[in-house]
DNA sequence: TCTACCGTTGACGTGAACGGCAACCTCTTG
DNA sequence: CAAGAGGTTGCCGTTCACGTCAACGGTAGA
C-alpha cells in the first residue's frame, strides 16, 4: 500500500505535480476555462504553477478544489465570496502540508491542522442546518400532498357509486 | 374549530379575501415591494385584485406563495423561471379550488387535483434528490474531518512525551 | 382640508458570475 | 515550416434578480 517512489523521484508526491492544462481541468470538472480564469482573478483558485509562456498548470489538488467549489456553490448556494472564506481556512491545511514537507516541527504544524479541523466543523454544521431546513420544507410538501390525496380519495368515492363488492 | 361565518358572509372564505396591501405582504414575508412587483412583471405572482387606483391587493394565499417561492429559491436554488414551472402546476390546484366554488362537477375537479398531486410529487422527488446529494457532500466533509482528527491525534501523541500515568 | 404616508409606473443602475470576442503567442504534428 | 489546436491578456457584453430614483397619485388620520 505504501507507494515506493522511484529513486529519481521529486520530493513531491505525484498527485501534487502540476501537469494539467486549463482545458484538461475544464473537461474533467465541467467548468469552462473562462470560469477558472475568473476564479483566479478574484483570488479563489490559483493554479499550482505557470510556465514561461504564461500557461497555467494545475495539479489534481486544484482539480478537486474546483469540484469542491462547485458543490459549495450549487448545493449550499454560497456566493464566491463566502466560498473564499470557507476555503481560506482550508488553505491552512495546505500550509500545514507544506510545513510537513519542510520538516517543520510538530509545534508549528499542530495549530494549522487544528484550524483546518475547526473550519471543517463549521462547514459541516452549516450543511446540517441546511439539511434540516430542506427536510422541513420537504415534509411540508409531503403533508400538502397527503391532504390533496385525501381530497382526491373523497372525490373518487363520491364519483364511484357505492357498490359492496369492490371489483 | 369550524369557523361559523356571519350571516352576511361573502361566498369567499376569509383567508382568500384580498385585503393586504403590498407593504403589508412585504413586511410579513421579508421581501421588498419592488421584488413583489418584479415577480408580477415576469408573471410569477399575480395579486388577487387591483383597486381602481391601481393599488395591488393580496390575499393570504399569495402571501404564503411568496414564502413558498423564497424557499424554492433559497433552499433548492431554483431560478425564477424554474419556479414558474413548478408553480404553474400548483396553479392547477387553484383552478380546482375555483372549480369547487363554482360547484363544478366532480368529473371536472378530479383531474385538476390529480395534476396538482403529480406536480407536488415531482417536487418532493426533486427535493429528495437534493437532500441525498447534500448528505453525501456532508459525509465527505465529515470523513475529511475525521482523517484530519486522526492526524492531529498522531501529532499530539508525538508532541507529548509518553508518560504512563496521564496527568 | 392639510399633511404624512403608501402606493403607482417608468426608467435607469447594479452586483454577481460569467460569456464572447480580438489580437496575439506557442507548441506539436504532418 | 506551415497549419492547427490550444493557451494568454484585455476588454466589453450579458443575464438574473432585483435596487434606486423621479414624478406623480390616492388615502387616512388630526
Amino acid at each position: 500500500m505504501t507507494v515506493t517512489r522511484p529513486a529519481q523521484a521529486t520530493d513531491e508526491p505525484t498527485d501534487t505535480e502540476p501537469r494539467l492544462r486549463i482545458g484538461e481541468v475544464a473537461k474533467q470538472t465541467g467548468v469552462t476555462p473562462r470560469t477558472l480564469r475568473y476564479w483566479e482573478e478574484i483570488g479563489l483558485l490559483r493554479p499550482a504553477a505557470h510556465r514561461g509562456s504564461g500557461e497555467r498548470l494545475y495539479s489534481l489538488v486544484e482539480q478537486e478544489r474546483v469540484i469542491h467549489i462547485r458543490e459549495l456553490q450549487d448545493l449550499l448556494g454560497l456566493t464566491l465570496a463566502e466560498i473564499q472564506d470557507v476555503l481560506r481556512s482550508e488553505d491552512t491545511l495546505e500550509r500545514a502540508r507544506r510545513a510537513a514537507r519542510a520538516a517543520a516541527p510538530t509545534q508549528k504544524r499542530l495549530p494549522l491542522l487544528a484550524d483546518a479541523i475547526e473550519a471543517n466543523d463549521r462547514l459541516v454544521e452549516r450543511i446540517n442546518e441546511r439539511l434540516a431546513r430542506i427536510s422541513q420544507f420537504r415534509d411540508e410538501c409531503v403533508e400538502r400532498g397527503e391532504r390533496m390525496a385525501v381530497r382526491r380519495a373523497e372525490l373518487e368515492a363520491e364519483l364511484a357509486p357505492p357498490t359492496r363488492s369492490s371489483r
